[in-house]
DNA sequence: AAGTGGTCTAGACCACGTT
DNA sequence: ACGTGGTCTAGACCACTTA
C-alpha cells in the first residue's frame, strides 16, 4: 500500500517564489535530494503529478518540467497510465561530461601536477586539418606531463587556436587548467567533444617520459573540442599509461 | 541582413493535425531537416518562435517543446534576448549510445560475424559480484570471438541474469544480436551502461584466437548494462585488438 | 522601445493501464 | 470509471540584448 501523502508531507522543502532561482528549478533539486536521500526504493512509485501540484500549489507544467529533466537524468522513469518510478541504484552522472584533466582529478579526490615541456605558437598542418581550420592558422601548442600523486600518467599535446585565446602565452593558465583559461580567461563557451581511445605500444619517446618500457600498452586519446557555438577550439593528444589509467563512460540506449 | 519569411516560405512542409504523431514532433523533424539539408549555416540566427508560431498556427509551447529538443540534441543554440542558433557541423549523435557490436558494425556498413565459443548456464562469482547480485544466482555465460570482415576483432565474454532471459540457451539469440533478443525477445527494455576502458599487453589465450603476438595491446571494455527500471542485466568484458579497433564517444560540456 | 527567449498559469482533451 | 501521464492552448510577466 502506497501513501502519497505519507511521502510528501515529511518533507520540510518549501518553495522560494521571491527567489530568482525558477520553480521548476527548485521542484527538480527537491525531487533529486527526496531520490538521493533515499525516501523511495528503486522501482518505487513516485508520487503522482497532480499530487504534487496540490502539495506544491504551482501548475501542472512546472511540476512536469521539474520531472521531465529528472527523467533526461535518469532518476525516474514515467509509465502512460501507471505512474513514474524511481531509478535509484544511479550510475553516477558526470561520466559523459566534457572535463579536463585538472577537473578529472579534482573529483576524484586526487592531486594533479603538470610539467610543461612546450607552450607557444606553431604552425601545425595536421592539427590544423583535424580541426578543420586553415593549415596555416596559428596555434598555441602545450605539451605537458601529467602527474598524479607525483607519478607520471599522460603526456598531453593540444593545440588551441591561438585566434580565440590570444596572449595566452604570456598569460599563462589559470590554474593550471587549460578549460578553465579558456572559459574564465576569454569567457569562451565550451559545447561538445568528439574523442577517440585507442591502445598502442609505447614508443620510446613516450616510454622515456612516462617511465615504462617501449612496447608497453598505452591508451591514446584524442580529442576534439568544439565551442558552443559549434566553432572548434581544441585538438588534444594524450598518451596515458595503461597500468595507471581506466577510462569510465556512461552510455544510454 | 536576415529575412525570416525567405527562410520559411520556402518550405513546403505542412503540419498534419490529425495524425498520431505529436505536433511538436513532427515540427523538431522539420527544423531538423532544415538544418540537416544545410538551410542555413552554422551560427546563422534560426526563426524566432514567433515567427515560427505565427506560420504554423500552434501555440508557443509547441513551438519550445520541438526547439528545447533540438537544444538538447546539440542542433541548436538559444541565447536569451539574442535568438537561436544553428549548430552545424553537427558531431554526430549515437556516439554516446548504448549499442551492441552487431549494431554497431551496422551503423558503419561492415559485416560482422560471431563464432561462439560458449553458450550456457553458469554460476560465476566475479560476474555476480560486479553485477551487485547474489553469487550463486544462476548467470547465461556466452563466449564469442567477434569478426569484422571476416577478420578477428575482438573476443567478448558477457554474462547475462537467467532470471531475465529464461530459456535463452535453448532459443538461441535473434539475428545473432544479444540486444535484439532482450528487447525483442523477451521484451525487456535497455536504459543504461557503465563502461571502462582500458589498456593491457595481450595473454596467451587472447592472443592466440585474435591473431595477435602476446604482449601486443589489447583495449579491454567492461560493460555493466541496466535496464530501463534500474535492474542489472548484463555485465560484458571485451578484449579488442588494439590494431584494429577505435572507441569513439562524444562528450557534452 | 522593440524583439527575443525564460518562466509560469489554468485550463483542455487524449491514450493508456488499473480497478 | 478512474487515475495516470502526454499533448496542446492562449494567454501572462520577466530579463535580457539590440537598435
Amino acid at each position: 500500500m502506497y501513501r502519497l501523502a505519507d511521502v510528501i508531507t515529511e518533507s520540510c522543502e518549501a518553495l522560494q517564489r521571491s527567489s530568482p532561482v525558477p520553480l521548476y528549478y527548485q521542484l527538480k533539486e527537491i525531487f533529486r535530494s527526496w531520490i538521493i536521500a533515499g525516501r523511495f526504493n528503486s522501482g518505487e512509485r513516485f508520487p503522482s503529478e497532480s499530487a504534487l501540484q496540490k502539495h506544491f500549489q504551482v501548475s501542472r507544467m512546472t511540476i512536469r518540467r521539474a520531472l521531465t529533466e529528472l527523467v533526461n537524468e535518469g532518476f525516474l522513469i514515467r509509465e502512460r497510465g501507471r505512474g513514474s518510478f524511481v531509478v535509484r541504484p544511479r550510475v553516477q552522472s558526470q561520466l559523459r561530461r566534457l572535463t579536463s584533466f585538472t577537473e578529472d582529478m579534482q573529483l576524484r579526490g586526487l592531486r594533479a601536477d603538470s610539467k610543461f615541456l612546450d607552450f607557444c605558437c606553431v604552425r601545425d598542418a595536421e592539427a590544423a586539418r583535424k580541426m578543420g581550420v586553415a593549415e596555416d592558422e596559428e596555434l598555441v601548442q602545450i605539451r605537458r606531463l601529467r602527474l598524479v600523486e607525483g607519478e607520471p600518467v599522460a603526456l598531453q599535446n593540444a593545440y588551441v587556436r591561438h585566434a580565440l585565446c590570444p596572449g595566452i602565452v604570456e598569460k599563462g593558465l589559470i590554474e593550471g587548467s587549460l578549460y578553465k583559461t579558456i572559459e574564465d580567461g576569454y569567457g569562451l563557451k565550451l559545447g561538445r567533444a568528439l574523442q577517440t581511445v585507442e591502445a598502442k605500444p609505447a614508443d620510446e619517446y613516450e616510454a622515456g617520459l612516462l617511465g615504462i618500457g617501449v612496447g608497453q600498452p598505452v591508451l591514446i586519446l584524442e580529442r576534439l573540442t568544439y565551442l558552443a557555438n559549434g566553432e572548434p577550439v581544441e585538438y588534444v593528444r594524450s598518451s596515458f599509461r595503461g597500468d595507471r589509467y581506466r577510462f569510465v563512460i556512461e552510455l544510454v540506449r
